[in-house]
DNA sequence: GTAGGGTTAG
């Protein structure tokens, strides 16, 4: 209440006896728009109380300043419980306080309420049209909104500048090219080319497109660049996967903002560049820009690529600490943090805390709970998704698919793959099949597998055909192995991952010469296996082995480690699975080599600098190998530790002796 | 009333 009484500090003394009503109500406007512009809403609310107290009539351009507060922070609760005053006070229909109600519930992203005022305002102008088309753009719906712009042009009304920089990012959003030149076209002719809004727009628009050749022409062709226009470029670059470009243009613009670094980091962590998009972080952070919500959900996401949790701890606490709310998105990339990072817990308190959802955060949870072969507990959350009103998306049920295949729940996964269309309206892609043949195929239902290839109307593709021999290895079937090895090799693949199944599987049947030949065949086609690489985090670094590492500074140690290790298992029953080792040599050599897979690497390393009893976490970039598996288990018994372990597929929790994964993976 | 950057899977 202090500050209230600090805004109306300036009011005339109600002693003073001139025109007093006109001028208190000009400073309560005053004061009422001061607080909203500063985001001050509650006290502005307070304001609008008193004013009411003290009979004093409210003007629509109060109610204006008051609704432009209340879409400023998006505070739904307190715009409607304004709105009802509007109505009470026979303000709904001036035309200025219907478009400002139609752009706050647009911005918080009620667009049905946005309509029914939109449909109640009399005499419609451009801003009316413009606030509710820019509702639709900014709330996913493009196609609406160009709908609605026809619509407009077809009731006479014509569009502005604002106008047209709006319908030109619906055009970019929907990818409507053609609709987008047309567009452009008309800007042209009705002189709108020169405004700096309009033509950034454009730039994005033709971006999104696509047509990042003509944005380039265009942007060339301006004499005056903003850093808006700079941005666009250099997102469009970034997106369109040409960092060297988006680099350039980065150094050469004059003064990059937060939005140019976003573009940046986010372009180098899309294209699998996590740690250059962390260096670029830590540079932006020597400069005097602060960052925002959009900057930390990108480098949260890397930081769950590279299980770097100890990282993401800190910039989890630095981002609470430069006072910026975790929104729904932001909230989303954590849960995903600590999720890939091995840390279910911390994943599901985040998400519990977070304040809003939506299906990419019931998502994330959901996956990351699959990830971690917690399937019953995915379903349940699946569940809880859809009692909440959530609308499930196709990413929903690869999460709740893979769940069940991780978990080996095959009833419950027919089950949701069939309510997927019938419940749901979501007609099953490749990747739901591919979740199925996993599922089926890994359970021992090689023939179901089988038959739901040829009743798929899809054609199946190299991970269809990936899923089926991945679980013809699992069972031991060569004959279909080989069958689906046949239509792999015809595709022409380049996953290295699926020769080094295939000849695994040759090798496992001692079929040395077929091992050989599907060399011969990935040398041919210029496929190269990518090195097996782990990586494990220690105090805050990043430490990364490749097989028979030799070059790292404790490499004696950790060998004498793993020798002892070995010593050990053998001790407690252990013995090597050979058939992981892709050599045709002698036995004594291939034992030697599975010894020193990069995951063991990792594992020794972790044991030799954490504190006893400490959680080892450790990623690998291809699937665990069977070897290894067996291997992690007596390790984990050994040295009393639970070891966490995240391959290219799935989480591994090695604890006593024993996987979470059941040896099912 | 308007422009640029963010999160999930395979």
């Amino acid at each position: 209440m202090n500050t209230i009484n600090i805004c109306l500090c300036n009011l005339p003394s109600r002693s003073q006896n001139f025109n007093s009503q006109h001028l208190v109500r000009d400073n309560y406007r005053g004061n009422i728009e001061v607080l909203c512009k500063e985001g001050r809403l509650k006290e502005a609310l307070a304001v609008l109380h008193q004013m009411h107290h003290q009979c004093i009539t409210v003007d629509s351009e109060t109610y204006c300043f008051l609704l432009r507060g209340c879409a400023k922070s998006e505070t739904l609760p307190q715009g409607k419980h304004l709105h009802s005053h509007i109505i009470k006070h026979g303000f709904e229909h001036d035309i200025f306080v219907g478009n400002n109600l139609v752009s706050y519930y647009a911005k918080c992203g009620t667009m049905v309420n946005a309509c029914k005022v939109f449909d109640r305002i009399p005499q419609r102008n451009t801003v009316s049209w413009t606030a509710i088309i820019t509702g639709f753009t900014r709330n996913g719906n493009a196609r609406e909104a160009l709908k609605l712009f026809d619509k407009m042009q077809a009731e006479g009304v014509k569009p502005n500048q604002f106008t047209l920089a709006t319908i030109v990012k619906a055009c970019g959003s929907a990818e409507a090219l053609e609709q987008g030149k047309g567009v452009h076209n008309y800007i042209i002719e009705n002189g709108f080319e020169l405004d700096a809004v309009v033509r950034s727009s454009l730039l994005h628009m033709y971006v999104k497109c696509g047509r990042i050749e003509d944005a380039h022409n265009m942007f060339d062709k301006m004499s005056e660049r903003n850093v808006i226009a700079w941005n666009a470029m250099i997102a469009g670059h970034a997106q369109h996967g040409d960092l060297k470009e988006a680099l350039r243009l980065f150094h050469e613009m004059p003064a990059p903002d937060v939005v140019s670094w976003t573009s940046i980091i986010a372009g180098y962590a899309q294209n699998c560049y996590g740690e250059e998009a962390l260096n670029f972080f830590n540079q932006m952070r020597k400069t005097n820009l602060k960052p925002d919500g959009f900057i930390m959900a990108s480098v949260f996401s890397v930081c769950a690529n590279l299980a770097a949790m100890e990282l993401g701890k800190q910039f989890h606490a630095y981002a609470i600490g430069s006072g910026f709310e975790l929104d729904v998105v932001v909230g989303s990339s954590l849960v995903g943090m600590y999720a890939k990072s091995g840390n279910l817990e911390d994943a599901c308190q985040v998400f519990d805390n977070m304040s809003r959802r939506n299906v990419v955060s019931w998502n994330s949870i959901i996956i990351g709970c699959a990830q971690h072969g917690q399937g019953k507990k995915a379903l349940q959350l699946f569940e809880k998704m859809v009692q909440d009103g959530m609308k499930a998306n196709a990413v929903s049920f690869v999460g709740v698919l893979s769940a069940c295949s991780h978990a080996g729940l095959v009833d419950e996964g027919c089950h949701y793959f069939d309510s997927m269309a019938c419940n749901h309206g979501i007609m099953p892609d490749i990747s739901h099949y591919t979740c199925m043949i996993d599922l089926l195929g890994r359970a021992g239902c090689l023939d179901e597998a089988e038959k739901l290839i040829n009743e798929m109307l899809v054609e199946p593709d190299v991970s269809i055909w990936g899923a089926l021999l991945g679980a013809c290895r699992i069972h031991g079937n060569m004959e279909l192995a080989i069958y689906a090895a046949e239509h792999l090799l015809d595709m022409e693949v380049n996953d290295a991952g699926i020769y080094v199944l295939l000849a695994n599987i040759y090798a496992a049947a001692g079929r040395w010469e077929d091992v050989a030949k599907v060399r011969k065949l990935m040398k041919d086609r210029g496929v190269k296996k990518p090195p097996a690489c782990s990586w494990i985090e220690v105090k805050d670094k990043i430490h990364a082995f490749v097989v028979g590492e030799d070059s790292h500074p404790q490499r004696e140690e950790i060998y004498k480690l793993l020798g002892s290790l070995s010593r050990q298992m053998k001790a407690a029953g252990y013995v090597p699975d050979k058939n992981f080792a892709l050599h045709d040599v002698e036995d004594e050599q291939k034992e030697f080599s599975l010894s020193h897979h990069s995951e063991k690497l990792a594992i020794a390393f972790g044991i030799l600098n954490t504190i006893p009893g400490t959680t080892i976490r450790v990623v690998k970039n291809l699937r665990v190998c069977g070897d290894c598996h067996t291997a992690i288990k007596f390790i984990s018994d050994i040295v009393k530790r639970k070891i966490v372990v995240r391959d290219a597929n799935r989480f591994h929790h090695f604890e006593g002796g024993q996987c979470s994964c059941g040896d099912y993976w």
